[in-house]
RNA sequence: GGGCGGUUAGCUCAGCUGGUUAGAGCAUUGCGUUGACAUCGCAAAGGUCGUAGGUUCGAGUCCUAUACCGCCCA
């Protein structure tokens, strides 16, 4: 069934009946996601507000003269019947063939030889043309050739556009249906003639091909001009083939009275926006692209032979007068006024692009043309984020439409974002199937995992390839924050209102790295680096809070001096990181934050500091780095650099561990030489035992150890050194070989360094850079001097 | 033809204004259920950052050229 044969009116109802029966599929797929939009706000194209803006809009321009209809060059789609603009073509490179075959001069058996791609079109040729200084067809302009099959008498004539090199260095031209051609004919003043009608069939023009259809026209005129001995050759050639971005069928350039934009005035204007810095568009590179288009920009054909779409409001009288108003009782009084008396009026059949009505969107949904309070409010919106294809269709349209009828550019910043894939980067198409649903991935993995992988995985502007594999990791993260706040809300006890001791060293360590991350995370989030903010953020939570802290946290929880400062610490940094993690993971942290706040008012008023917990986490503020004086900066750096230490020294003992094959279950006896850093590592001892499975009750800790403990592991960590007891006696020659390869590797990075600190890159590079490698280089020189003296031992 | 992006570990990708042994997730190897987590933990292995030049004390990062892949515009 065709749309004719329903009739309009039947056919707009059912189009009606079928968008309120799926018209909600994508916002459904938006809430689903967890936007928290103010949906009252939520608006369709054709509901009367914005159609009454889309009205006004035609009307104000038509008013200015920036609206004209006029029969132009355009792209037509002979399937949908109807005009489309220069966005809505796409070329495909297909294999085809270039035509060779002569054309006769007038009166004369001379011939000039002419390729074409497209041979039916030569019934609507009206010109041939050749380069002004081809010395082959010089002698040829000025007069007359014949049309092939059809006679027509056309002038020869000298266009430097033509490409010498190309095909047979001479062109024929059909300002009906090329583009080019009709450029070339506007400059000579050629006749026009159309060949083809709406849908795309040979029109009498064609004479005795009248009423073929555009390919069985190529293959009857071409197999005459062979009969009729004008056919030179054919060649395979590669075709640039323009087809329709909706159906995919071949677009034809045609002649066609359309209605168009007059774009000149309004793209300066958007491109002026940019420029000038009113609008930024991110990433910055999209800016050149916007500026190469909007400079190449030609007149916007609105006008479409849809029956689905806002109708124009022109309304013309018997003697085809027209009358552009707001309504047609409007147009009636013009034309009343014009006539001295009424008229029968029809409307113009045609409606308008529906980029038309979406250019006007930032406004038109918020009451514009009357000033409303949301328009006062809410106008100019301040970011604008969408995916870059549609850079032209839609922003650069909002962009002109707005600064037109607003006087103000519609936003201040564009977020342009890249297009999801599929896992091997090809476009997701229902042809391929291999369309990733996003409700379905919801359903297996949750939508926390798929907002964190859409959003880290990728930047700014660059396709996302969406891996099923990486969603999945993902859902694990959410799982690691579920059960890490499990954690600290089933630690939590009235013992937290007690005074609190002042922070240990761990405590002290990751408040101070959440200051960071808070730090890291809001330069990113400002910059647009929302998925370095979300690594970030996944980063501390995972591989610093919950592998670090909770771990000492264990050991300090048993500690009953230190218990309550360390609920403290848990609840405060897992509070201010869910604030981090909820533009990414909104769900599971929202449950967590309102689990967390419940069990903290239960149990531990103390943590109900007046205003720190608002009534959700979805309107909880951003949390701000506090800042610190230049003394507590170096405190807090040296503080870092302690706990980090000890972090070191547990790895290189679960390392000599697994190397050995020590069972994990195993207390081993240790000393420890920690040379300057004893007081630390004696602070944090229980730790260091528990995260490294040592003997607590034997653990020795001091300054020096002389001498060194006999049938030891010993490890050499900066300047600490520790002595590991051996569950079995013997393997001293694994031993040697394992310090031997430390030292090697030690040696390596010292001649590196010697080499650096004595060449030209300590008299040029900066002093603090300078220093910092010189610092290693002193720490090296102690590592070594221990290893050395380790392996000495152990002869 | 013009422009843009990509090329980094087996795979999918990070790497901000150049700072000196290159990171993650998944996959791989070994060990593991120790009081939140096997949707997990511990440890390990794995990369001459497409190629060739250049700038610089120093280049994955800047410049030039070039190859391949992809996209946009004509």
């Amino acid at each position: 069934m065709t749309r004719e044969e329903l009739g309009r009116t039947e056919f707009v109802a059912r189009t009606w009946e079928w968008k309120h029966k799926y018209g909600g599929i994508i916002t459904q797929q938006i809430r689903r996601l967890g936007a928290s939009c103010d949906w009252t706000y939520e608006r369709f194209t054709l509901d009367d507000g914005v159609s009454k803006a889309v009205v006004e809009a035609f009307v104000r321009l038509h008013k200015r003269g920036l609206i004209y209809r006029g029969p132009r060059l355009i792209n037509w789609s002979p399937g949908l019947k109807t005009a489309v603009s220069d966005l809505e073509v796409e070329y495909t490179e297909e294999p085809g063939t270039l035509y060779h075959f002569k054309y006769m001069l007038q009166g004369s058996d001379d011939f000039i030889p002419v390729a074409t791609t497209r041979p039916e079109t030569i019934l609507a040729d009206t010109a041939v043309a050749v380069h002004p200084d081809d010395e082959r067809y010089q002698r040829f302009i000025g007069r007359s050739a014949l049309v092939p099959m059809l006679g027509r008498v056309v002038p020869v004539i000298a266009d430097d556009y033509v490409d010498r090199e190309f095909g047979t260095g001479a062109l024929k031209i059909t300002p009906g249906h090329d583009a080019n051609d009709y450029a070339i004919g506007q400059r000579h003043g050629l006749p026009i003639i159309s060949m083809l009608d709406r849908e795309a069939r040979v029109t009498a023009e064609g004479g005795q091909y009248a009423g073929l259809d555009r390919f069985e026209a190529r293959k009857r005129i071409w197999a005459d001009i062979r009969a009729a001995g004008l056919a030179i050759q054919e060649q395979a050639h590669t075709l640039n083939v323009p087809r329709s971005q909706r159906g995919g069928e071949i677009i034809e350039p045609m002649i066609s009275t359309q209605w168009f934009v007059q774009i000149e005035t309004l793209a300066a204007k958007a491109l002026a926006a940019v420029r000038d810095g009113q609008i930024r568009i991110v990433p910055e590179r999209f800016e050149k692209v916007y500026f190469n288009w909007l400079e190449n920009i030609q007149d916007w054909c609105i006008s479409r032979q849809l029956w689905w779409g806002h109708r124009i409001p022109v309304w013309y009288a018997p003697d085809g007068s027209v009358f552009c108003a707001h309504s047609e009782t409007a147009a009636a009084a013009l034309a009343h006024a014009h006539f001295g008396h009424a008229v029968t009026l029809e409307q113009d059949p045609d409606v308008l692009d529906t980029w038309f009505s979406s250019g006007l969107w930032p406004f038109s949904t918020l009451g514009w043309p009357d000033e409303t309070a949301d328009f006062k409010r809410f106008y100019p919106t301040s970011v604008l984020e969408t995916g870059y294809d549609i850079l032209f269709f839609w922003v650069a349209r909002m962009i002109m439409l707005g600064l037109e009828f607003t006087g103000k550019a519609p936003f201040e910043t564009v977020y342009l974002h890249g297009l999801v894939r599929d896992e091997q980067g090809r476009k997701m198409s229902k042809t391929l199937g291999n369309v990733i649903d996003p409700l379905e991935v919801m359903d297996e993995f949750g939508t926390d995992a798929l907002r964190f992988t859409l959003l880290t995985g990728s930047t700014p502007g660059n396709d996302t390839n969406l891996s099923l594999e990486r969603v999945r990791a993902n859902r694990n993260f959410a799982n690691k924050i579920w059960n890490a706040a499990r954690f600290v809300i089933g630690k939590l006890d009235n013992a937290a209102t007690a005074p609190a001791a002042p922070a240990t060293l761990a405590d002290r360590w990751i408040l101070a790295r959440l200051q960071t991350t808070i730090a890291d995370c809001t330069r990113q989030m400002e910059s647009h680096q929302y998925g370095q903010a979300g690594s970030q953020a996944y980063e501390f939570i995972w591989n610093e809070y919950a592998d670090w802290y909770i771990e000492a946290a264990k050991q300090q929880l048993d500690d009953p001096a230190l218990a309550a400062t360390t609920q403290h610490t848990l609840v405060a940094v897992l509070e201010q990181t869910l604030r981090l993690l909820h533009p990414f993971v909104p769900f599971v942290t929202e449950e967590i934050w309102q689990n967390l706040k419940a069990a903290c008012a239960q149990l531990s008023p103390a943590f109900m500091h007046a205003g720190a917990w608002p009534d959700a986490l979805i309107i909880a503020a951003w949390p701000a780095a506090s800042p610190a004086t230049a003394a507590e900066t170096a405190l807090t750096a040296a503080d870092v650099a302690a706990f980090d230490h000890l972090i070191d020294v547990v790895r290189a003992i679960r390392n000599v561990r697994a190397e050995n094959k020590i069972d994990a279950t195993l207390r081993l006896s240790a000393h420890v030489a920690a040379h300057g850093r004893s007081q630390v590592l004696m602070s944090q001892g229980r730790v260091l035992a528990q995260l490294a499975r040592l003997n607590a009750a034997s653990l020795v800790i001091q300054n020096e150890i002389q001498p060194a403990p006999a049938n030891c592991i010993a490890l050499v960590i900066g300047t600490t050194e520790v002595y590991l007891q051996r569950p079995d006696i013997g393997n001293a020659g694994d031993e040697r070989v394992r310090l031997e390869k430390e030292l090697a590797e030690l040696e390596v990075q010292i001649t590196r360094l010697d080499a650096l600190l004595t060449g030209s890159f300590a008299g040029r590079a900066p002093a603090n850079v300078v220093e910092r490698e010189r610092a290693k280089l002193a720490e090296y020189h102690a590592t070594r001097s221990s290893l050395q003296a380790r392996l000495a031992a152990a002869q």
